[in-house]
DNA sequence: GTTGAAACACCCTCAAT
DNA sequence: ATTGAGGGTGTTTCAAC
C-alpha cells in the first residue's frame, strides 16, 4: 500500500497538510522545485489517493460544541455480522467524530463531540437504543490538551 | 464564546468542513447567495476565527501509518503545573496526535498514530522518559471504523 | 528536471441598484 | 441584500530546452 515517496513528495504533503491554501508558487518556492515540476507531483499525489481532499478547519468551541466525551464499549456478540450492522448504527449519529474496534478490556471506542450534557445524553440514548450493549462508560474531556495535529511523515 | 451565526452560516462552514477546494461561485450557488455576499460572511467567518485554516486531508494508510493507540495515563501528580509541563513533554512527540485530560479512572487519554509497533515502542519510551507515570495503558486500534467526521453544526 | 507564454478561472474590490 | 465589471492573482496546459 506504501506508494513511493521521496523527501520532496514529503515535503509537500508536510506543507499542505498544514496549510492547504497556499499557492503552488509559494509551494513550489518552499520545496525548491519549479511551479510546473510541483503541478505534475501534486496530480500524481492526488491521483493515488495519498491527499484527499482540503477541508476547512473549525472550532469546535466557538461553535458551542464544548463536550468532548470518549466513549468505551464493550459488547456481547463479537460476530463481524454484528460488527457491521453496529458500525452502521453507529455511522448515522453525526456527533461521532470517530469509532474504532480496539483491543484490551473494551470492544469499541467512540470519539464524541456535542454542546452539553443533554446533547450527550441524547447520543448515549441513541447509541443504545436497539442495540444491546455490555457495557457503556464515558470518559469526559476537562481539557483538550492537543488537537488536530499534523501527521508525522517521518515515523 | 458562542458567535452569532445564522443558518447560512452554518451551511457555509458545513459545505466547506467537506470541502475547501470549491469556489466561492459554486459555494454561493449551494447556500443561495451571490459571490460577493458570501464573500463578506466568509470574511467575517474568518476574523471571527471560527473558520482556522484548509489543510489537506492525507491518507494515513496510504502513508504507511497503520497502527493508531490510544494511551490512557494514570499519574501521581494532579497539580496544574506538574500538567502544563506533561503538556509540553507529550507535545514534542510528534507522533500524538490528540491528548486529553479526561476524568474517571484515567487522568490522560492520547492518540498516537505511528507506523507499527517499533514505531509505538519508540513513542512509549519517549512518553515515559524522565516522567514518573503511574500507569500506562495503550488500547490498540484492530479496525477504524469511522474518522474524521465533519463537526455537527446543528448539535 | 527547467523557463516562458497563453487561456482560462478565480478572487477581491468598487460602483450602481 | 443584488448585479456587473475591472485588475490582479492563480491554475492548467502548452512548446521548447
Amino acid at each position: 500500500m506504501a506508494e513511493k515517496l521521496d523527501d520532496i513528495d514529503r515535503r509537500i504533503l508536510d506543507v499542505l497538510q498544514r496549510d492547504a491554501s497556499l499557492s503552488q508558487r509559494d509551494i513550489a518556492d518552499r520545496v525548491g522545485l519549479s511551479q510546473n515540476a510541483l503541478w505534475r507531483r501534486l496530480k500524481r499525489l492526488e491521483e493515488t489517493g495519498i491527499m484527499s481532499g482540503a477541508r476547512m478547519h473549525l472550532d469546535a468551541r466557538a461553535l458551542g460544541l464544548d463536550l468532548t466525551v470518549f466513549v468505551m464499549v464493550r459488547t456481547r456478540n463479537h460476530s463481524m455480522e454484528w460488527s457491521e450492522g453496529f458500525r452502521k448504527h453507529v455511522a448515522r449519529i453525526p456527533q461521532v467524530q470517530e469509532m474504532h474496534r480496539i483491543g484490551g478490556d473494551w470492544d469499541y471506542m467512540l470519539k464524541v463531540v456535542t454542546t452539553n450534557m443533554a446533547g450527550y445524553d441524547a447520543v448515549y440514548r441513541r447509541l443504545t437504543t436497539g442495540y444491546e450493549l455490555d457495557t457503556v462508560t464515558g470518559f469526559f474531556s476537562m481539557e483538550t490538551m492537543l488537537e488536530d495535529r499534523p501527521l508525522d511523515l517521518h515515523a
